[in-house]
DNA sequence: ACCCAGAATGAATGAATGTTCATTCTTGAT
DNA sequence: ATCAAGAATGAACATTCATTCATTCTGGGT
């Protein structure tokens, strides 16, 4: 939803001020998870040290331990964070009372997905950073599943609806919903990996593409 | 192409042989990248030891840095291979001398793409551990680009060509190339991270049912 | 002005890891 | 049978990291 830097009044550090403060738990935790963030997405997961984080944050590393019981829930915290971040905004779009016309609706939707808040390098690191753990942690995949689940039947149902409305026929909601997910997260990947080869204006025109051959009174 | 354990005559450890082999030094490569293959599938590659490596593959420590220089460089020849080993193989069937029509030539890619050799767990896991910290190594992201850079060449020459002989209108190949790529992306990724939602025959037909839409005289 | 609950600190600790290298062993050539 | 080249070993070392906890500091309540 909200840009995640944005919560706290406190901005950057005053460069010389190294006078102890006390704040609020919520507040601190917020502030090392936007930590943790940075740290993945410059130095990659398996780089990330406690040390390299509570710096990061401008804090002292007993605090980490203090607000998270461990480097592990401090990394799954995150997780949970950046994927709620990104669920979250999709469900209100697709949920959708802002927007009646449905295909404007889609139109917002593929705009969050591949605008500029969710295609900032920053966040589609750690989103694959996890992704790639994702296979040895039972604990990362459930988090994924959760949330993924989720916004999967939103998509579907939004599908739905349109095959209604336009009267589409031999298409299948559900099989239309994986396929544009699936479409969606390749296209970040290739934003991540190979943004040489792949523009974000490329990117959007792919996805649109894949819209208005399935759904071609809405698209245009 | 040909599956990576099965270049060695020697198989599994003989149980109870503790005999010191001495084996070329490429043969003892390949057996250390696969071992490292297997350990990042099973614990991810943010918990991949050297130590854990050269025990799985039934060798001494000091073997690593004998024949790679480092653990850096170990990691780095592992993504260099299953990349190669991934795009090679489907470069081969692109190219497709065996298969002059050109449907048929999109169903094997597909088959490869979404078949058994690609798709276990090992394959992906690895794939995406790699994606995952690409954003932070450069080193990564490179040899990622390469291989990548050519296969995305061969599928574009291929869906030309098919453009052509159906006389499709109003497509463009090298768009619907890179959103066939990022759905074969995508679909892993979901193969992989949530694998209880994404059975592999849905994949598939998700996959096919892109193609069909794009190329209805070549799939049906 | 005083106090204290608990937030914050960071030096210390112990465990784990990558790398080295002196030594041992194997193999093919002589 | 002998030997040298170099493949393989694994204990030892230095480093790095997560975690702990005795101590310090802060700010709201009285």
């Amino acid at each position: 939803m909200t840009d995640a830097s944005s919560a706290v009044t406190e901005a950057l550090p005053e460069a010389g001020s190294k006078r102890r403060q006390i704040r609020p738990k919520a507040e601190r935790r917020q502030q090392l998870i936007d930590a943790t963030i940075r740290c993945i997405a410059q130095h990659g997961l398996s780089a990330v040290t406690m040390q390299m984080v509570t710096r990061e944050a401008g804090l002292s590393v007993g605090i980490a331990n203090l607000h998270f019981e461990s480097k592990d829930n401090l990394l799954k915290e995150t997780l949970r964070f950046v994927a709620e971040e990104y669920h979250g905004g999709q469900i209100d779009i697709m949920e959708g009372g802002d927007i009646p016309d449905l295909g404007e609706r889609l139109d917002a939707l593929l705009d969050f997905q591949l605008g500029r808040g969710v295609t900032q390098r920053q966040k589609m690191s750690v989103w694959f950073a996890y992704y790639g753990e994702a296979g040895a942690r039972p604990v990362y995949q459930k988090i994924v599943s959760t949330v993924d689940r989720l916004a999967a039947q939103k998509l579907e149902a939004l599908f739905t609806d349109i095959i209604r409305e336009g009267d589409y026929s031999g298409v299948d909601a559900r099989e239309l919903a994986t396929g544009y997910s699936a479409l969606i997260d390749g296209l970040h990947l290739g934003l991540l990996v190979t943004p040489r080869e792949l523009s974000k204006r490329r990117a959007r025109a792919v996805a649109r593409d894949f819209l208005r051959r399935a759904f071609p009174q809405h698209i245009h």
